[in-house]
RNA sequence: GCCGGCGUGGUGGAACAGGUAGACACAGGGGACUUAAAAUCCCCCGGCAUUGCGCCAUACGGGUUCGAUUCCCGUCGCCGGUACCA
């Protein structure tokens, strides 16, 4: 009989689609896991095969667990808000709940063909009113504990669009789609308070419970970039004093002038005071002309403007130095003023050494003429520094924090690169903001029960010139009444950003029909936290810290018992393509040759990111149809090692398939006897062993490697049924299909009554692992010189006498003496000899 | 620049509390079965020497060790994140 996969995925899925057997449920006794995978973006594309690696990745550990007898949480839903649709949908002039609508009926379809074991009962569909109700009422309890702000600040604008842009969509300076530059232009916006949690959302990384992979935590830290430093007050020769923020405080002594960014407001209070005021508006509005990436990371030239007739006094030394206005300097971060050591800081060096600054060396170690000495270790020493003199960097830098706040200059102080989030979009399609503006009250919000503000149906969803939303044209929306006063009102028009939806939705998995709270006290209890949560590295930053700050403020006022949303974090690399333009596939010199002319580095590569203009895109769908769903799940698992990045092979697919059918095909030789055959328990144990730890350590290739050593050695062995029984039990979450249809061939069904992935997981036996006798290695002076094969766990004596029976062991011994010998118990024996 | 990570056959990749490098697979070669092809089954497959009994091989150069892909130091190259954060 032959492997018929189409029809035997057809009516496997179709039974599982009537009898529902990954069903979660709430409160059951069994111990409780929570398979999480990031929810897709329904973009109109479909599926891109991308998506199965993680999600076969975890429908294989949930379907293990679950025959380890768990109850098993393992849900799917939609990420839907957000700008793809929205382009998508103003360039074919279909609604977006359309588009979305259509996109989620494909993407599901997909997802079931794939077939995996969510639990469809569960979806979750960010743009569904009954979801955003509770987003949105998330929003308003922020506003209400102070987290959510309005205030004006600088947003990325497209000349040519004439629309606001999210900093995703800036690259390079210019815009993302017209390619027209961006500037910078205040907007009011709201805000949520991140930064109130950052020392939660660092500290609590490094909680033992907490199983993320080591760079997660790490770039997590990074982008909340806490640093902690010392705050310095100099006194000016005005009425204002300022204050500068430094990690190197020790280099006090190095100060040689200072610098103001230009969005400060202290300038324009100083004006009357500055000889040069024309020079120093005019820099300012250069300045705010620049995009921030002209500011930042193309152009690190140093440009600036002395104020002069301003001059303040280093209270280290009392010595008086200048002050420059300079775009180097931030007004975000720290004071927005900060000292220039030009001897022991690169930048300032930069600055002074154009500037024609005095370069003083606080410590030595380095060549100041040349460059900025900046190491913090214990190899520089303080000089021209008065009490300082002498001590190391690690010594000084307390010694002054010290001496500074006994003097009352200064305080330890703790920054973060960290900012607060920009909540507000002025874009159609997500969640509107509940909130209304009324003269006399100020900021409102809607009443809880008036929730869910549902989206008003536009004309039109284009960004309008004036870079407000769509939705503000809707004056019959906009125009209301205040709930505090009564007083005519306006509601506000800004959406939320595409990452408010998907901070609180592995919450609404655990009790996605609830109508009275985001999720039940009791359902979360239960489910709660996450336990494993896999995800791509492109929302190991933002994403994961958005969902961790919501979780923790949902914690704080008591709707979940957890301070960490998720227990564990694993991370999947991505999948490439072929790269149709890789020199390996040139045929001659002249060929490469114009390969690289052509490309450059790119003709280097074997593989590259999907993309439709190279033509390498992968559609699961046509896999799913040449091969079949178990043969895509199973090659996408084998690809290789799930952390890294994996590039696509048409030809290895193949190799899969070939697998499935030698598996297929071992049916017909499987003999009588219902137990694991003597001659293959070492083999089947071992391989339980294998397949078991690897789906654990997220180990898919080499677990499906182990499985595929046990079907060669059935091959050469020959098996039983039980033999057979081992290993459908053991493929069954690799290839569901395929194996329920064998399970019932084979009368397994019949004989249990159940399905396979309902049986219980096979247990393997270490006693049964092991064959009587052993093959060890043979080392002389450390090199192999042979085998032996002697009974397990053989005594130094016995093996070393074996070995010396071995031919070409013995010539490498004979005439010399043996002084000494190392032995690994059943894997090798190394001879010392002289 | 800074912070992570990685460099193993023609290819994807195994093996790392130091212990037979190249599991498993793809591509390639040979054979069996076929009128033939596909499919299937069996064998070979790092390099150089030789016709098996040797030498060299885990980016490169050192070190520790009986023994290093694995640990340490240095160099080169690639990938990801981040970037005037004081």
């Amino acid at each position: 009989m032959k492997y018929d996969f189409a029809a035997i995925e057809t009516k496997w899925q179709k039974k599982w689609e009537q009898t529902k057997p990954y069903a979660a449920v709430t409160g059951d006794k069994r111990p409780k896991f929570y398979g999480l995978i990031e929810f897709p973006y329904p973009s109109a594309a479909g599926l891109h095969v991308g998506h199965p690696r993680p999600f076969t990745a975890m429908d294989i550990i949930c379907r293990k667990k679950r025959m380890q007898g768990y109850n098993v949480l393992n849900p799917i839903g939609f990420d839907a808000f957000g700008l793809p649709t929205e382009n998508f949908a103003i360039k074919n002039h279909i609604h977006p709940s359309i588009v979305t609508k259509q996109n989620i009926e494909n993407f599901t379809r997909q997802l079931k063909m794939l077939g995996y074991g969510f639990d469809w009962d569960r979806v979750v569909d960010t743009t569904d009113p009954k979801y955003y109700h509770w987003t949105q009422w998330i929003f308003l309890q922020m506003f209400k504990h102070g987290l959510a702000y309005k205030t004006t600040m600088p947003v990325n604008w497209c000349t040519s669009c004439k629309c606001v842009l999210a900093n995703e969509e800036v690259v390079e300076g210019v815009c993302e789609r017209c390619g027209a530059p961006v500037i910078r232009k205040e907007k009011s916006q709201w805000m949520l308070r991140i930064t109130k949690y950052a020392d939660r959302l660092i500290d609590d990384l490094d909680d033992e419970s907490l199983d993320y992979i080591e760079r997660v935590k790490t770039q997590q830290k990074n982008w909340i970039g806490r640093s902690t430093g010392t705050e310095v007050t100099f006194k000016t020769n005005t009425e204002d004093d300022i204050t500068v923020y430094t990690t190197r405080v020790d280099t006090l002594f190095g100060v040689t002038y200072t610098v103001i960014s230009p969005e400060h407001p202290l300038l324009k209070k100083w004006q009357p005071l500055i000889r040069n005021w024309d020079e120093v508006a005019a820099y300012q509005a250069a300045a705010a002309r620049k995009s921030d990436f002209e500011r930042g990371e193309l152009n690190h030239d140093k440009t600036g403007v002395r104020l002069s007739g301003i001059e303040v006094v280093n209270p280290a030394n009392g010595k008086t130095v200048p002050m420059f206005v300079s775009d180097y300097v931030l007004m975000g971060y720290g004071t927005g003023i900060v000292m220039g050591v030009p001897g022991h800081d690169q930048r300032d060096w930069d600055f002074a050494t154009k500037f024609g600054i005095p370069i003083v060396e606080v410590v030595q170690g380095g060549d100041i003429t040349k460059e900025a000495f900046t190491l913090k270790d214990d190899t520089g020493i303080m000089v021209n520094s008065g009490f300082l003199n002498g001590m190391t960097v690690k010594e000084a830098i307390p010694a002054m924090k010290k001496y500074a706040v006994e003097q009352g200059w200064g305080h330890e102080k703790v920054n973060y690169k960290l900012r607060d989030w920009v909540f507000s979009r002025q874009r159609y399609w997500g969640e509107p903001i509940p909130m209304i503006w009324c003269e006399k009250c100020g900021w409102v919000p809607v009443p809880e029960d008036q929730l869910p503000l549902v989206l008003p149906q536009v004309e039109s969803y284009e960004p309008t010139d004036d870079g407000e939303s769509p939705i503000s044209k809707m004056t019959d929306w906009v125009n209301t009444t205040c709930p505090c006063c009564g007083a005519p009102a306006k509601r506000e028009t800004d959406t939320m950003p595409q990452w408010a939806g998907s901070s609180w939705y592995y919450l609404r998995y655990m009790d996605p029909h609830d109508d009275k709270l985001p999720v039940s006290r009791e359902a979360e209890e239960y489910w709660g936290p996450v336990d494993w949560y896999n995800g791509g590295m492109e929302h190991t930053t933002l994403h994961l810290l958005y969902s961790r700050f919501w979780h923790k403020f949902l914690y704080d006022i008591g709707v979940v018992h957890t301070k960490e949303p998720y227990a564990k974090r694993t991370s999947h690399g991505m999948i490439l393509g072929q790269n149709p333009h890789y020199v390996g596939n040139a045929k001659t010199e002249e060929e490469k040759q114009a390969l690289i002319e052509k490309y450059g580095s790119q003709a280097l590569r074997p593989a590259v990111k999907m993309s439709k203009s190279l033509g390498n895109v992968v559609n699961p769908d046509d896999v799913v149809k040449a091969y079949g769903a178990d043969t895509m799940r199973l090659y996408i698992m084998f690809i290789g090692d799930f952390e890294k990045v994996a590039a696509w092979s048409d030809d290895a697919v193949k190799g899969c398939k070939r697998f499935l059918d030698r598996v297929w095909n071992l049916m017909d030789q499987a003999a009588d006897g219902d137990e694991i055959s003597e001659k293959n328990a070492p083999s089947v144990h071992k391989a339980i062993k294998k397949v078991t730890e690897d789906i654990d350590e997220l180990k898919l290739n080499t677990a499906i490697a182990a499985l595929m050593t046990l079907v060669n050695e059935f091959y050469a062995n020959g098996l039983t049924k039980g033999d057979l029984e081992a290993l459908m039990l053991l493929l069954s979450p690799f290839a569901p299909h395929m194996v329920e249809e064998m399970w019932e061939l084979t009368g397994y069904a019949a004989k249990t009554g159940k399905m396979a992935m309902q049986m219980p997981w096979p247990e393997f036996d270490e006693g049964k692992m092991t064959a009587s006798t052993v093959e060890m290695a043979v080392q002389v002076l450390g090199k192999l010189r042979g085998t032996v094969t002697v009974p397990v766990d053989s005594e130094q004596e016995v093996v070393v006498a074996e070995a010396l029976k071995n031919e070409k062991v013995a010539r490498f011994v004979e005439g010399k003496q043996i002084v000494k010998t190392i032995l690994v118990k059943n894997k090798l024996v190394n001879l010392i000899v002289k």
